[in-house]
DNA sequence: TTCAAAACAATCAAGAATGATCAAATAGGA
DNA sequence: TCCTATTTGATCATTCTTGATTGTTTTGAA
C-alpha cells in the first residue's frame, strides 16, 4: 500500500466517523504510527483533516462557523481582498465563489456604484443586498459550511449571467502552476467560472503555494489575474508572466 | 478517550439537554472532575459553550452563523407554523416560500427524517443546512428583505424540483376566497407554487383576512390546505369547504 | 454577616503521544 | 543485476495530557 492510498482510506474511515484515534488508525491500516502520523499531517496542510491530541477529525467547516463581521483587520486574506475589489469597475457583472476569501471583498465592494453581484455564498448576498448593491444568489444545495451554496443549480444559475469579472480561490496550486482541488466536483466548478466570465481573478493565500492537492481544474495560464500576499517562486512567475497578472498584497 | 472526542461528547449531550452539572458530564463521560473542566474552559474559550457555577449551558446562538433565533413563542405565526409542519410527513420534498411565517416552521422541520427542503429563504436555508436538513436555496434576486429571494431565477430553480407539499403566504384574501397580492408580479409565484407542488398549504394569519389588494393570483380552491388563527366568516367556510382542509390553530 | 460545603483554579509528577533523526527496507530505473 | 531515491519503522528527546493535591472562590444556610 502507498502512501496516497492511505490516505485516501484514512479519509474514507473519517467519513464514516468524522472522529478516530491515531491507534484506531494503525489498527485498521496496519501500518507503523510513524507513517500514520506523516499522512496526518500531509492530510492536516492540505486543509481535509483537522488532528488533535491522539486523534483526527474530518475537517467540516461547519463546526467553525464564522460570523459575518467585516473587520478591518490586517489579515492576509484582507489585504488580498482589498486588491482584487480593485479589479471591479463601476457597473461590473461580478461574481464571487464561494470561499472564505472573496468574503472579505464584500465590504470593499458596496463602495462601488451600479455593480450586479452573483455568489454563492447567502450570508455575503445578504450583506451586500443589506447594503444596496444589487445581488443576485446563485441557489444550490446547502454544503457543508451552511451558507455556501453549491452543486448543479448553483452552476445553472451561473451560467444565465454574462459575468464581466470573476473571483474564485481553491485548495492548492502547485509548483507546475496547476490549480488543484481537494474533493472531485471542483474542477467543474473552476471550469464553468473560467466560461461565464470574461475576465478571472484567482485569490491565493500563501497557505496555498506548492501544496498538492487530488484533483487538477485549471492551470494559471487560464486565469487573468493571480492575487496573493506570498512570493511566487521564480519558476512559477517566469513560466506565466505573460498570461498573469500578477499581484502581491503586503500585510 | 482524548480531549477532542471528550468534547464533541460534552456538546453532544448539550445539544440534548441545553444544560447539564459538571458532575453529571463526569458520570457520563468518566473522567476526572479536572478534565472535565479543562474542555469546558476551551469550549467556552471558542464560544459554543456558557459556564456557570456547577454546570454548562450550550450557546447554541454561536453555533449558527446566522442569527436565526428559532425562539418557541406563543405567537399567532408560532401556532401556524407547528400545524402546518405537521403536515410534512418523512421524507417529503417541501418548499417554503420567503413569507415570515414560513420561516417559523424551521424548527419543526429539524425533527422530521429524511425531507428536503428547498426554500428562497437564505436564513431558512442555512438554519436548516446547520441542522442536518437536505436543504436547496433557489437562488433569486436578493429582495428588500436582505435574505429573501424572489425574481425568474428562483422560480426557474423550483420548477426543477417535484414538490410534495409547498407553503406560502400572501398580502390578503378577500370575501370571495381570492388570495390576493400587493405587487405586480406576486401572482406569478403563487401559480408557479402551484404548478410545482402535488400538495399546496396557504398559511394565512388573521391579519389578512378580508382585506383588498391588487391583483389577484389563485383562489381557495387552489389550495389544499388553509391554516389559519382566525375564525373565517360563513361564507367562505361554506364555499370551500369541500376543496380546502381547514385547520384553525389557536394560540 | 458568618460559616461550612461544594465547586473551582493552579500546580505537579507520571505517563502517553508526538516530532526529529537515522538506519534499514523497498521501489524504480539503468 | 546494481545503484539511487524514496519510504518506512525504530529510537529517543520533547511536548502534551491527565488525575491527584493543594489552596482559593463561590454558594446557600444559619
Amino acid at each position: 500500500m502507498y502512501q496516497q492510498e492511505r490516505m485516501d482510506e484514512i479519509v474514507k474511515i473519517l467519513k464514516e466517523n468524522h472522529y478516530v484515534t491515531v491507534n484506531y488508525l494503525v489498527d485498521r491500516i496496519k501500518y507503523s504510527p510513524a507513517s500514520i502520523r506523516r499522512d496526518l499531517t500531509l492530510l492536516e496542510k492540505q486543509g481535509i483533516v483537522t488532528r488533535s491530541y491522539g486523534g483526527v477529525s474530518y475537517k467540516d467547516t461547519a463546526a467553525t462557523p464564522f460570523k459575518f463581521r467585516q473587520h478591518f483587520m490586517k489579515t492576509a486574506k484582507n489585504a488580498i481582498a482589498k486588491k482584487a475589489a480593485s479589479l471591479v469597475k463601476d457597473g461590473n457583472i461580478v461574481f464571487l465563489d464561494g470561499s472564505s476569501t472573496t468574503q472579505y471583498m464584500g465590504k470593499y465592494l458596496v463602495e462601488k456604484k451600479g455593480i450586479t453581484v452573483i455568489t454563492s455564498n447567502m450570508l455575503l448576498a445578504g450583506f451586500l443586498g443589506d447594503h444596496g448593491i444589487k445581488t443576485f444568489c446563485t441557489g444550490g444545495s446547502v454544503e457543508e459550511a451552511p451558507h455556501i451554496l453549491g452543486g448543479p443549480i448553483m452552476l445553472d444559475t451561473l451560467m444565465k449571467f454574462k459575468v464581466d469579472i470573476a473571483f474564485f480561490s481553491s485548495s492548492a496550486i502547485n509548483q507546475q502552476g496547476e490549480i488543484l482541488t481537494m474533493w472531485e466536483g471542483g474542477a467543474q466548478y473552476y471550469q464553468t467560472y473560467r466560461r461565464c466570465a470574461i475576465r478571472l481573478a484567482y485569490l491565493c493565500g500563501s497557505e496555498k503555494l506548492e501544496i498538492e492537492a487530488k484533483y487538477v481544474s485549471l492551470t494559471l495560464s487560464d486565469v487573468d489575474y493571480l492575487i496573493t500576499d506570498a512570493h511566487l517562486p521564480d519558476s512559477l512567475k517566469e513560466k506565466y508572466k505573460s498570461t498573469v497578472y500578477l499581484y502581491t498584497s503586503q500585510t
